[in-house]
DNA sequence: TTGATTATGGCAAACGTTTGCCAAACATTG
DNA sequence: CAATGTTTGGCAAACGTTTGCCATAATCAA
């Protein structure tokens, strides 16, 4: 309705506006930015108007390019579909917007060459930081932390070499889980796992060991059981044969959320009750759990707080501060059904 | 590596190969761009080597402001946390990468003011298309479509006007919905849906309510039961409050997957079997439910193959085509559990 | 009246790229 | 030797900004 009658066909420039105001694009340019000192009131209300009428809007580009900063963060996750990673992405996105920048998603489907390709396309848009959730190892990577690119790490550490980080106190957590287990009077509880982990996963695995031990448990006693795959849902469906096949704990930590289900999907096949028969605990404390998981105790993780922390760590990096780490506090939720 | 030596700071230009290579900007830009006819052999290599010695990378934002087509595209979804349009958000910016062209998300929390800010925000970075997931209706949005820019819309239709559209034939969901419940002998099914609906809900209850009255029921046989709120599954959740109070139907479909759930944590904790007391079918399809509703039927709708789909319309719209719609087909995923 | 200060606003360069046009050098033909 | 064509590559403008610096005019003090 504003600006119907243009007679251009692109986006408005601060040139039509100079020059339906009749001042130079200078002084456009300064009432834009809010420089309004250095223009007289008469100007001042005339260039607003020029502004309203044509429906002036600052191109980006042109900003950017003049101000060697683009706004622009890139976020390179690993896996989408994963709701944990879809939250994360929603939560950081939120706060980056908050923070006056756009966010650029690309989703690497956990594959280093993929997470190369887009390193290399985000550098040539020339984007101002990197947000890399559950990355991968991979050259480029590397290439870009010696260089000292602007990186935050998101539930996985850096490959390479000290690096921003949020994440959950995997050790912690896995600790948490330990403790719910033994205190229930589950003896010789189970850890489930894929066995091509990440730091993440060793990490949970080992807090629960080592917890599991404090209580006075011999190593022996903690089932380990791991199984190949991508997927935590395959994972989990792939481990449960063992059980299956040696028979089932009386209680198992699986390593994520999702690896529980797949689990429970082998022990409801089974025949066997969960938790009555086997008490599962996750991680991740993914909120669909209420919904259609009643059976499953987790450990919370608050990934919907993640986007302002990888913001705050974001900035001072920016700020030429040393990278730092931070580690998200956890919460037990306790199984609905008992 | 290879540029560790740089003097500069920031990226590396033209001009620093252009000086190391001892030849003009002009020439480095035209063997960038593939234009080798332009240079003798010699150059040609001398060139080449310069690029690789510095680590030469484009700079998009030249690019873009030079060539007036940033090949950004922005995605306003209204729901990250919400699978479907997580998976819908991944299979896009997959097929756009694949295309050539970069994707900016944004996460309008359903919120009109927000779909309008990130609009205006998107307008400046100079994105080139807009791929609307399940939009709200808004002033700003209104005023898009009026000025003919690229959009497509995806799961809901435009409120306004007619736009390049991707989403699933709800009618014939619904439809597919009524064959399952009314084939397997139940006379008076229920359907549950939000009350304040989209087009796409009221679409499925439509071909739902169609589709029976053409197996002969009277309109007054189905049982439509709406719930207020925003989460599906919440809506799910206290319409079945309806059927607590006044009795559980012998079959029902969800509008959602998600409002299905909701339906379902009643049912438990109600103790109506499903399916064997009520069989409940819902629409999406989501993958998680062969792992955590084996009780629920479900009308699968692709939402891996929309990206490709979404990319389609939008260069058809660059290329001048009027705004077409595609239909995706669905699938009937039956429950695995009797 | 003069000199100094302040208010107002324009000029032009720069950011990194692309590309139409021109120019020099060389080769070919008559 | 002159006329013509081809190869090779540089110049400069343009995209939309921002900003240091300068120019004009107005205000003020003495």
């Amino acid at each position: 309705m504003t600006n119907s009658h243009r007679r251009g066909v692109g986006p408005v420039s601060l040139g039509e506006v100079a020059a339906k105001a009749g001042v130079s694009i200078s002084t456009v340019s300064r009432i834009v930015n809010g420089e309004t000192r250095r223009a007289s009131p008469e100007t001042l209300a005339r260039v607003q108007e020029a502004i309203k009428a044509v429906g002036y809007h600052p191109n980006q580009l042109g900003r950017a390019l003049r101000n060697r900063e683009s706004r622009l963060v890139a976020m390179l996750a690993a896996n989408l579909d994963n709701p944990v990673m879809a939250t994360i992405a929603a939560s950081t996105e939120a706060a980056l917007r908050e923070a006056g920048y756009t966010m650029i998603l690309c989703d690497t489907h956990d594959r280093p060459d993929l997470q190369d390709d887009y390193l290399n396309a985000m550098r040539s848009q020339v984007v101002q930081g990197y947000v890399m959730v559950a990355t991968q190892p991979s050259p480029g990577l590397q290439d870009f932390v010696a260089r000292g690119a602007p990186m935050v790490f998101v539930s996985r550490r850096s490959p390479y070499g000290d690096c921003a980080f949020v994440g959950p106190d995997n050790l912690a957590a896995g600790a948490a889980a330990a403790d719910y287990l033994l205190d229930r009077g589950i003896a010789a509880p189970a850890v489930v796992f894929p066995s091509r982990g990440s730091s993440t996963t060793r990490e949970r695995v080992k807090g629960f060991c080592d917890r599991a031990v404090a209580w006075g448990l011999a190593p022996g006693d903690i089932r380990q059981v791991e199984a190949p795959g991508i997927s935590h849902l395959d994972i989990g469906y792939a481990a449960a044969a063992h059980f299956a096949a040696h028979g089932w704990p009386r209680g198992a930590m699986c390593i994520s959320d999702q690896v529980a289900y797949g689990v429970h999907r082998l022990a409801r096949e089974s025949g066997i009750h969960v938790p009555r028969d086997c008490e599962l605990v996750g991680i991740d404390g993914n909120p669909i759990n209420t919904w259609l998981a009643p059976w499953l105790t987790s450990v919370e993780i608050p990934h919907r707080d993640f986007g302002p922390r990888v913001v705050d760590l974001m900035v001072r990096l920016w700020g030429g501060e040393p990278p730092r780490e931070h580690l998200m506090p956890h919460r037990m939720v306790a199984a609905l059904e008992a």
